[in-house]
DNA sequence: TCAATTTTTACCAAATTTTTACATTCCTGG
DNA sequence: CCAGGAATGTAAAAATTTGGTAAAAATTGA
């Protein structure tokens, strides 16, 4: 099954481990790619697209839950937390943040490659496409993974809220996303019906990635409803 | 249709770990049909179709990780492994057998909630392209979920209440539904003898989905009734 | 502190819904 | 088969809701 090399990224700042997996799945028809922090596993996930990711949470840095969010924001690819912690609540944290499964350390490196092999199953089974979170059209460029925006091969910068918002339209590509939704997803659900956070921050976003924001061609308005970004 | 609601199986031959799940489980908005041995819980299984399936290995009789594979025949349901025996051949053979996840007892309940939640998440991605609420004819299309309608490949822009009107009309696609109908799903009930209203919105709706309006293909009258989505 | 960003406020324009009015079609009974 | 009332279609206005815009005030971060 594994003819074609699945590529893994492995973020785990402790060498002798990193070297122990290597060696392991290496044999095992897997490519490795390695990061020793947070930061440079979202990095390198972004430029190579692994088909797996296998994520230490006793990161130095960026917290380790922090990195599957982050991740979350513009991929779907498997994550394996791979822990020396062992409490319930931060195997509940890192499941819920997004990750796919959660080992304890010290582990069984068949274990691992078994769910491993779950996780490949799983997206073998879903689309092939790994362009997730990025947008392209005639005049618009965005990947979300290198926070990227480009308009007429001109770059555009977006502020933190902006950007937000735009990643949330790009994961609901093509359908309507209510007000509602926006303001739950990128402020906080307290603020679900303070209106109009959605309706300026869609004005400023237009006047971004727009050509011309008064007559928009990607982010519509769905009126009575919300906002879509065509696909 | 409450979505929150899951059905899942439990296949377990000790009743107090399966009073036990029932307990916390359905506290946590889960539906729950049990099953004491592996026959049992394949006929269940294909009775109900849960969303989920708990699985005990060291069950009497049928052997787990043939259930698993059995099961995996012809259904896709996610299997949660859960068992006394914490080998880790046991857990790569039925990880590899068809499982998704496997949990040694004993467990914390949290943690278990935690990766039904990821099994379910995963089927909740792969299953969204059902083709439920799609409407299709030789030069309508209708996407509910996407919101989205197209007549010769044109897209149309429906306002809230033509487009809870075509959902409406959709969710009963064939029959006829009454004015009474209508007005009480698109308006509220007060309203509901106020006739004109589903007259004066079936032409609205007819003038952006019917290539004539004058002569409906679509939505067709039946005089004294109500109205019809051909389907 | 200053510049950038976010939050708040206010007002105007556009889109949609509701109301009103009238025309046309359908169907039944004579 | 045809008249006449009921049912449906059509048009356009008034009323209301919703969204766009500008700009000031508050907050944040370097």
């Amino acid at each position: 099954m594994s003819a074609t090399e699945s590529l893994v990224l492995v973020i785990e700042d402790e060498k002798p481990i990193r070297c122990f997996l290597r060696a392991y799945l290496e044999r095992r028809d897997f490519q490795l790619i390695e990061a020793e922090d947070g930061e440079e596993g979202l990095a390198l996930a972004a430029e190579h697209r692994p088909a797996l990711v296998l994520l230490d949470l006793g990161l130095p840095g960026l917290d380790g839950v922090e990195v599957i969010r982050r991740l979350r924001g513009w991929s779907a690819t498997p994550i394996i937390v791979i822990s020396a912690r062992g409490k319930e609540q931060d195997k509940v944290d890192a499941l819920d943040a997004g990750a796919d499964d959660y080992l304890t350390k010290p582990f069984g490196v068949a274990e691992l490659a078994a769910r491993m092999r779950v996780c490949l199953r799983h997206s073998a089974t879903r689309s092939k496409d790994d362009q997730q979170g990025v947008y392209r059209s005639e005049e618009l460029f965005v990947d979300l993974a290198k926070r990227q925006v480009r308009l007429n091969d001109r770059e555009v910068r977006l502020t933190k809220i902006e950007f937000k918002l735009l990643s949330y339209l790009m994961q609901n590509v093509g359908k309507v996303v209510t007000h509602r939704q926006i303001l739950k997803a990128v402020w906080d659900s307290d603020r679900a019906d303070q209106l109009h956070y959605s309706r300026i921050y869609v004005r400023q976003l237009r006047s971004k990635i727009e050509p011309d924001a008064a007559a928009p061609r990607h982010l519509l308005t769905e009126t009575g409803v919300g906002y879509r970004l065509v696909g």
